[in-house]
DNA sequence: ATGTGTGAAGTGCTTCACAGCG
DNA sequence: CGCTGTGAAGCACTTCACACAT
């Protein structure tokens, strides 16, 4: 019985993002030229957990031989069927400022699956113009017309916090059902539409907590720092 | 009894983010002029939990007063302590290309509390050059002295994923102690350097996936969409 | 023999609900 | 009274360990 599905139970994020490192992690064994990989050994090389690897997979159905392994080819496939990368997806980027204009330049963003179609921006000096790339740089009041005809799938927020909720929301009513947000503010919007928060402030400053628990715990010279042990 | 320090235990990565949360709410209601508030009130404007507030509070001391709620100057002031914002972090960027260019210029990322002093690439045509907002780009062999000299304590690694391991291990030996990762790949580095990683390619393949399980799981038009309870 | 798939145990995070203080 | 601070309960995620398939 492969279940392609889940069970009944909505897939936790964690998940996802792990069935996201295991593609990566498989690219890599294909280049390798590596054909089978057990969970434990693919665990040891990338410094993962079998049993989570194993648990993680279960829950979209069986794709091991027992005794073997997994096939590296096969369940690369299975995953990108999962993750829904079989088909491409369309992406916006609304805001034209710096970080949306080296998103859409970024290579690792143009990846197998993803597909940016244009930007958007309502600064007169950059509506009309372009990135390096050549992605067009269109006004933000055409958002919806563009999303209607292209069917885009995600907007990428690259806007400053003032005005990013109000951006969010045009962007669900021009029925784009995915945002990643690279504001420092939380938008609200509709349960229907799916939001991932990338917020700068936020990592640096619990970096900045990190640094700072250290300091003061570890202000003598010379005190033993805790090892951990070998991946057990 | 008022603990500024946790009890033993080490402080979870989710306590503290949501430390970083709770300070921009807590700007947010000095630029109101709000001069108190209850963590109810908090938790009713910001879409937060009032529990889990004062958890997380209560991890560090006791901040609040009961029957009235918390001083906002005060814990305010508290939070930028706990989290280490009272002195300026320095931090340098490690590649720049799109990304790091973009991350320099960022506006939000020079906030008070981060000084960035300069940024890294080998690339001959970019090494002697500055950014926008005259930051200059060294070559990557000056780290350690840079990093020695005006005692950097974050470096962000914006370098391709094939490079981010060695340039990792560069500046850890150059006795930075955090690291802000952008690159698509994990890094292995000693446990006491603190890592962070946004990985943007993982954002938007989760993303995918709720895309991909919403359109299998909702393939009937005019099927009912289950609504949020009013914030219970 | 080998390694998956999975119930059960373990761990950690969140929410509840209330004692106690102002 | 109202609200904090906090044990206890509830829930979610991870790890263990082994039956079972090949």
């Amino acid at each position: 019985m492969k279940r392609r599905q889940p069970r009944g139970n909505p897939v936790s994020d964690l998940i996802t993002q792990r069935l996201s490192l295991y593609l990566r992690c498989l690219d890599e064994l294909e280049r390798r030229e590596v054909a089978t990989i057990s969970s434990h050994h693919l665990a040891e090389l990338f410094h993962l957990s079998s049993a989570q690897i194993r648990k993680d997979l279960a829950t979209f159905g069986e794709f091991g031989v027992r005794g073997v392994g997994y096939s590296v080819a096969d369940l690369k496939r299975s995953l990108i069927h999962i993750l829904g990368l079989d088909r491409d997806l369309k992406v916006v980027i609304i805001g034209a400022g710096n970080l949306g204009m080296a998103l859409a330049d970024y290579g690792g963003f143009n990846r197998e699956g993803f597909r940016i179609i244009a930007l958007f921006d309502v600064a007169p000096g950059k509506v009309g113009g372009a990135c390096r790339n050549g992605t067009p740089i269109l006004h933000l009041s055409e958002l919806e017309k563009v999303a209607q005809r292209d069917g885009v799938q995600i907007a990428v927020l690259a806007v400053p916090a003032e005005v990013v909720q109000s951006v969010a929301e045009a962007a669900a009513a021009a029925g784009i059902p995915a945002l990643l947000n690279f504001a420092p503010a939380r938008i609200r919007i509709p349960p229907a539409v799916s939001v991932r928060n990338v917020d700068l402030k936020i990592q640096l400053e619990s970096l900045a907590f990190r640094l700072a628990s250290t300091r003061r715990a570890v202000p003598v010279p010379g005190k033993r720092v805790r090892r951990r042990p070998p991946t057990p």
